[in-house]
DNA sequence: CTTTTTAGTTAGGTGAGCTTAACTTTATAG
DNA sequence: CTATAAAGTTAAGCTCACCTAACTAAAAAG
């Protein structure tokens, strides 16, 4: 047994091992879907978040607002995703995932995440166990401090 | 305190939660030092994994060995890649990192993971303790999973 | 020694994402 | 009511990753 890494290495260590893998599953699923990852990522974020507007695609993109509307344009054309008017601004739009969206998505976590399932026979019950309340603690705290930037922005 | 979810699904909400800021991070980076994501990818599995070829490069992105000659030309080109002759086999080439490769990959991997210091102080050393075993496993779990399937290969 | 396979490069062309600039429409400020 | 700001779209053009096809050179097979 090596000498335990400091959290923050030991963190980077995991993400690079693990980024590439992943990353790659995704990107097969997209592609035999007839998807760009960008606009997989699209589907991800209504499915996970909830509906949003076109201003936020941009935003958390990073992308102009003319680059959010032709990759959103081409996730209505495929039947993926819905784009009305916002009632309260007749100016917005709010995109939503449609059924067909939502089960993408869901097919694709289901599909991509084969390798969590390779990984989960090789480890004991109490290890996964260890590993699930430390994964849940990382989500948390992640989710906190999203929220609290968010609050300073505003 | 919610119910332990499953371990993977634990796993799948992690990766979730994490993938889009991990990813983004490495984005604007590799960006800001005029690289595309595929050329700072390669920099990246040459600074972890040591060096290979281009027959490598071409398997381990899924690409053509055209597309895989193009993008290595450019980080040539870039001063990040050292491209010699190897000796054993005088068709095949390999590819190291220079000193300025590494420093990049380095630098990269200082200013990306920021957000890891960010959530570093939300969570008490315990917790950390705790978080770093499990992620150590994990690792460990992945690389024996890659290490068969490598000998499956062969 | 000839043939075939393997490693890699070069050239030409395609498609996707992105940007800037010009525009429409709706909301907000003065 | 007019002027300005904001949300989004459209058009034109750029860049870049990628592919196929044709090629060179070295190794392996016969």
């Amino acid at each position: 047994m090596t000498k335990p890494l400091h959290f923050d290495q030991a963190l980077r260590v995991w993400t690079d091992t693990f980024m590439h893998r992943s990353m790659n599953g995704w990107k097969q699923f997209a592609k035999a879907c007839g998807l760009s990852m960008p606009q997989f990522s699209i589907l991800m974020q209504l499915h996970h978040k909830g509906a949003f507007g076109m201003s936020e695609v941009s935003e958390r993109f990073e992308i102009t607002p003319a680059a959010a509307s032709q990759l959103v344009e081409k996730l209505v054309q495929s039947g993926y995703v819905q784009r009305e008017e916002d009632p309260k601004d007749r100016r917005a739009k709010l995109l939503n995932l449609t059924d067909a969206g939502h089960d993408l998505v869901r097919r694709g976590a289901r599909e991509r995440y084969h390798w969590v399932d390779e990984l989960a026979v090789r480890l004991n019950e109490a290890d996964k166990a260890k590993i699930s309340a430390a994964l849940e603690m990382l989500t948390k705290a992640v989710k906190e401090l999203e929220e609290e930037k968010a609050l300073q922005k505003a």
